[in-house]
DNA sequence: GGGTGCATGTAATGGGTTACATGATTCT
DNA sequence: AGAATCATGTAACCCATTACATGCACCC
């Protein structure tokens, strides 16, 4: 069997057992974490932990506060942790992701050449930023957590990181050349 | 504005300037051209061509058969090359594709590590398959549209996908040997 | 007889984002 | 005064896949 659904309840489990969080903390702590290959909306956490807390996956504690509003602490329990290991074995279902920048280049010479090059650009710079931010945290994260068991496997990803978007650049200054090479041939025939 | 909803429509004009074609046709065409970075289903394939017909976009002739059903050909008319010169020209919305495999290499020290390896090796295995497919393809498109002015566009996005393949493939043999190296780790201690 | 390919389409279902609704506090 | 942050949650909506429904022809 392969993965199909749950794995936003899956991706919730995995997040608390980093320690306790209310919805609105998973939200902030995504971003720091994985949100270079993942992403949850408000829409989808809190029914979600809603979900989970009436399987008996989490436990929900009301933290209350003055001036503020309460806040829901989430904590996974062991049934939590054994449901998310089962979850982490299956296979992971190998599905073609969409890719909308290439699906415009394919027709590319149906408009003209700057708009394609100004897709390619915007994707180099794109991939340029991301190479930065992946460099960066890698280092932060060895600061932070230099004894931690799951450091090898946080690098794991960012090493991900690395390597697309560097493969990314590589491949969007073939592609300008490529456009460039497209456009003078265009010339030379006129 | 950038692109969001309406990929979908657009993919389909954009696939009927190659020849007209059948809500059928184009499924079987998608596997064999864009199949690699984008894919359509029937479900949306049917009423997709339907709510173009009904704006102008495309035309529909029915084309009847003898013991088999009837063919609806669409083809592409002249508002609907301006309506997809107009979205190929919208700037890409660069999202964060969800992937699967990271989020789980991501928890991965809840696991055993032949777990994750296996996460990997199959992940590996897919890429090294893909790239002969993108290196083949390429030829294959050379040989049977050579003065095509559409090839260098299609040749892109192979080139694109031999990119990324690449790239996966090193991250993998890293990954795995990075997964061993914490193994030896985890041994030593003991 | 049964599977596969041709060929069309609808309905159910799932998964997800965005917008809405609320309201206090703190910073500029 | 107004924006941003904290904090929760629901509802509407969009997009997409899967399953269902139909039916002939051809091959094994």
């Amino acid at each position: 069997m392969k993965t199909k659904g749950g794995s936003t309840p899956n991706a919730l489990l995995g997040l608390l057992t980093l320690r306790p969080m209310s919805g609105y903390d998973i939200r902030q702590l995504i971003s720091q974490s994985i949100g270079h290959f993942w992403s949850e909306s408000f829409g989808q956490i809190y029914p979600g932990l809603k979900q989970l807390a009436a399987e008996g996956l989490v436990e929900k504690k009301t933290e209350r506060n003055k001036g503020k509003p309460d806040r829901h602490l989430y904590s996974i329990t062991s049934d939590g942790r054994e449901r998310l290991r089962e979850w982490l074995k299956i296979p992971v279902a190998e599905e073609v992701a969409r890719n909308e920048l290439l699906l415009k280049l394919f027709f590319g010479e149906h408009v003209s050449i700057s708009v394609n090059r100004e897709h390619v650009t915007a994707n180099m710079e794109f991939h340029q930023r991301s190479l930065k931010v992946y460099t960066a945290t890698a280092k932060q994260l060895q600061i932070d957590h230099p004894n931690d068991p799951q450091l090898p496997y946080w690098l794991i990803t960012l090493n991900h990181g690395k390597h697309y978007s560097g493969a990314m650049l590589k491949w969007c200054k073939e592609t300008l050349a490529e456009l460039d090479a497209i456009e003078s041939k265009g010339k030379r025939r006129r």
